[in-house]
DNA sequence: AAGTGGTCTAGACCACTAT
DNA sequence: TAGTGGTCTAGACCACTTT
């Protein structure tokens, strides 16, 4: 939107400042001779970029960058295997297990009723750089686990596939070093710093379906955001 | 917005499932008796979500849940020294020193020109939680310097203090595990799992004025996200 | 050609804030 | 009480997709 850009080119370069507030949505009208309704659209465009913010009844006002509105997106992990020319996914194991405790609560079932327990690695270019580890419901009458084996691409987890019917997820990530095994899989040396990204995955009837992780070195993922207007002045 | 949530439980529901096409913006119209903006209105709050997505001239899709949709923010880390009561930041050290090559790459001046150092702890019950490192340009025309010495809650760096003109910011977070250094300041042990949350702030003539980081022991930090319509069925 | 979302107009009324 | 943002109406025209 035109005026969104405009009204942030002039942020960035200082007319506005911040702390400050902007000319009223009805002074903007005829500014910039357009109707109440796109002015509206415009400062939306700036509060959803936490640009601005607004106060009822008071006024619209420059926000200072600050760290706590900074967002940080998955699309440095997902780059790492998006190319599905040179990635490919290799099922290490696949197997039915006992669920052990932590498993049990992630999946809210019983510990010692089954569960599918799938290994995976995922390679670019021949060289091991993520390691996932996921365990599923057991439910021969839903065809989750079949869709999982089907995931040979993992980027599979990250379009969706229009198929799968779960409804809500969750994502964490955490600090972590390679164990011995993640270290041996991916070539690395043990106790080297690492990201582990945590997931679960919940069905229509709000039940845990899936969870795991991934694992992937430290040296080769960055979580990025930015702050500001991010327009050039 | 009430008719985009209405349309977010029955998604939850499963009225409308993944990769499947929602009403036409006129048939909303009808059915809920409601104008064409306010049905856009809804849709785009719906977008905004990411629990769907638009296809001009084609139509509104709901999306299948996707880990590449789901953002992270600074919330759990916030909210380690949101609470002004109870926490407090300690000024280890603060002083004058030339630039090491990381450093001006970071702030882009010259090997060896003069920076401020800041290292900081801060304090929350008497725990030493999060180390802050900060290195600053040397520029006695701007105030940043005296601006980043008052900094004592650390909460001023994410609220931002209206008075600062910082214009941009980026922010990375990497896996790390604690030096021996650190570990003795946070009270853990070495090579223990850490996240490094490294940030660099420009002014409005982007130039990078700051650089710094922040180590904060991974069993005390967790970065969360979601995915899905987020709405109880 | 018909239907879809994308953008916009020119107002209206309301809730809230400032003075 | 005047001014501010928050929400909404009842259309209009356009670009694009589908058939």
């Amino acid at each position: 939107m035109q005026l969104a850009n405009l009204l942030a080119r002039q942020i960035a370069k200082g007319v506005f400042f911040p702390g400050g507030r902007l000319p009223s949505e009805s002074e903007l009208c005829i500014l910039y001779h357009v109707s109440p309704m796109t002015v509206r659209r415009s400062i939306k465009i700036l509060v959803d970029k936490r640009i601005v913010s607004t106060i009822q009844g008071s006024g619209t006002y420059v926000r200072a960058p600050n760290l706590g509105g900074a967002t940080f997106n998955m699309e440095e992990f997902h780059s790492m295997f998006k190319d599905k020319e040179t990635t490919k996914v290799k099922i290490l194991e696949a197997l039915i297990i006992g669920a052990d405790e932590t498993t049990a609560n992630k999946l809210a079932i019983g510990q010692g009723e089954r569960v599918i327990l799938i290994r995976r690695i995922l390679i670019r270019n021949g060289d091991s750089i993520i390691y996932h580890r996921e365990y599923l419901r057991y439910d021969p009458t839903r065809p989750i686990v079949e869709d999982e084996l089907e995931v040979t691409s993992l980027d599979g987890l990250f379009v969706g596939t229009g198929e799968t019917r779960l409804k809500n997820g969750s994502l964490a990530i955490k600090a972590a070093v390679l164990t011995s095994e993640e270290a041996e899989i991916l070539n690395a040396v043990p106790n080297q710093p690492a990201f582990r990204l945590e997931h679960v995955f919940f069905d229509f009837g709000n039940k845990p379906v899936s969870w795991g992780w991934f694992v992937c070195r430290g040296d080769r993922l960055v979580f990025n955001a930015t702050m500001g207007t991010g327009v050039e002045t």
